[in-house]
RNA sequence: GGAGAGGUGGCCGAGUGGUUGAAGGCAGCCGCCUGCUAAGCGGUUGUCUCGAGAAAUCGGGACCCAGGGUUCGAAUCCCUGCCUCUCCGCCA
């Protein structure tokens, strides 16, 4: 969310951000219906006021058994005008409020505008896509020959897009998991095991909610959200709290299943593990200090990263231009990781720097050491990693001609194995 | 699932419907005092918001889990929800 005060004074910027992320809002209309709450605010605050002193005095003329019913009958109307007029601050609040919460973030200066992924912009390459002296197959080609991914019978217990992990497939996930997590934590995160099911108030701090309802799962009763990521429960674990300034920046990592409904992806990756309703991941989260979060977006791409290089896989870093930008991020990085199978990169990891647009919805603050008041505290995620598109990885960019798939080396001690045969 | 208890400031904890933003204590901060430490003494310490001001600050409003209601007036009474705790049942 951002600060409604922002928005008048910088109409021009939200206007034009709105626009580069192809959004359609009358921010002049959001305003006109601020200025009317703040005349109905204003009224009644000299009501309230007046009715505050006179029910004093109420008070001390009953206390001296004096009569106070002249007093009395000239407060009930007014009650009756604060209780009118309260009504219609509601109404303006909550009208404000729905049209704030499908505000997007205002995107940072340095990422380009454009349309859709085609103008997302290439930073850097790591690594060189490897050459086969034969033809590499897709993932799930592979996952069926070694028996280590059952498609068929996964959909008999959930239907489509759900996979079953067998043998040293089942082994891979774990591997990664402990592997990721152990990587994380050496790097300052500390481990959390969150809630995957939440309530609304944490899928809305995020920015889940109310916009995207189409895209979560929900339970019925009682009611709550499957999580689409770790980042909705490990960033509300702060919600509502007031930091010290000494704590921060706050690192975390999280393991959790994710699940999405991938409503309106039809058709797409239809076959294969990269687009699932459950999948694995692992999440870096970050609270920090304003004016440290864009060195911190690149410190943790780099934590990122570095899972990649340890794993030997070939990937390129692009930034998300305007158009491509998640809804509540200002700035993000994918990673994108080689697939031979597909002869094209593809998104492993997302990294995004939220400024204070999930702080403010999810009043996380912190205050400074000597200074009145407090300040909204930036919130940063990224996957680190995908767990499933890494099991895509590692079977596609590390198969072999004869159908086995070696280990990477980082991942041996995890694995047990230093290759996947047929069936071990 | 059944029965009961409860949710007050950073923490503990009081609170007969009327100067209660909230006693008291602890912790924190600022002074004073003490050779140092401890103790002692005095003062001070929430958040959000509206208005005035260049600012320090000042004035108003709201907030005692959340949302409704009763009342001239609600932390205090009523309803709903959420959460916590105890006992029984069930259960990984």
């Amino acid at each position: 969310m951002l600060d409604i005060k922002f928005i008048r004074e910088n109409r021009k910027t939200v206007e034009s951000a709105i626009k580069k992320r192809h959004e359609d809002i009358s921010v002049s209309a959001l305003i006109d219906i601020e200025e009317k709450r703040l005349d109905l605010l204003r009224e009644i605050e000299v009501l309230r006021s007046r009715r505050n002193t006179v029910s004093e005095e109420i008070g001390r003329l009953k206390k001296a058994k004096q009569d106070a019913s002249g007093l009395i009958a000239e407060m009930k109307s007014v009650s009756e005008k604060i209780k009118s007029i309260n009504a219609r601050l509601k109404d303006t609040d909550n009208h404000i409020t729905s049209i704030m919460l499908t505000i997007p973030n205002i995107p940072h200066n340095s990422v380009p505008v454009g349309k859709d992924e085609y103008d997302n912009a290439e930073i850097r390459k790591w690594g060189t896509p490897g050459t086969f002296d034969f033809e590499p197959l897709n993932h799930w080609d592979i996952a069926e020959k070694l028996d280590i991914i059952d498609f068929d019978r996964a959909s008999k217990i959930a239907g489509a897009r759900f996979a079953l992990m067998k043998g040293p497939g089942a082994r891979l996930e774990r591997a990664l998991m402990n592997f990721m997590l152990d990587h994380n934590t050496a790097r300052g995160y500390r481990e959390v095991s969150p809630p995957v099911l939440v309530n609304r108030d944490t899928m809305t701090g995020t920015g889940q909610l109310p916009k995207f309802e189409a895209d979560l799962f929900r339970t019925v009763d009682p009611e709550l959200y499957l999580i689409p990521t770790a980042e909705v429960p490990v960033t509300n674990i702060h919600r509502n709290e007031i930091l010290d300034e000494a704590i921060l920046p706050l690192y975390y990592t999280a393991y959790t299943p994710c699940f999405r409904r991938e409503a309106g992806s039809y058709g797409k990756d239809t076959r294969g593990l990269i687009r699932q309703h459950q999948f694995n991941k692992v999440e870096l989260v970050k609270f920090v200090k304003p004016e440290n979060s864009y060195d911190e977006l690149e410190k943790l791409t780099a934590d990122a990263e570095d899972i990649l290089q340890q794993l030997g896989l070939p990937y390129r870093v692009v930034v998300l231009c305007t158009g491509d930008l998640g809804f509540s991020a200002a700035k993000t990085y994918d990673l994108e990781v080689w697939l031979p199978g597909q002869q094209r990169y593809r998104e492993i990891s997302s990294c995004s720097n939220f400024e204070d647009f999930q702080a403010r919805r999810a009043k996380i603050r912190f205050r400074r050491e000597g200074k009145k008041g407090t300040e909204f505290v930036h919130t940063l995620n990224g996957s680190g990693l995908a767990i499933g598109r890494t099991v895509v990885a590692i079977l596609e960019n590390y198969q072999q001609e004869d159908g086995s798939v070696i280990i990477p080396e980082a991942l041996r001690h995890y694995m047990g194995t230093e290759a996947i045969k047929n069936g071990i």
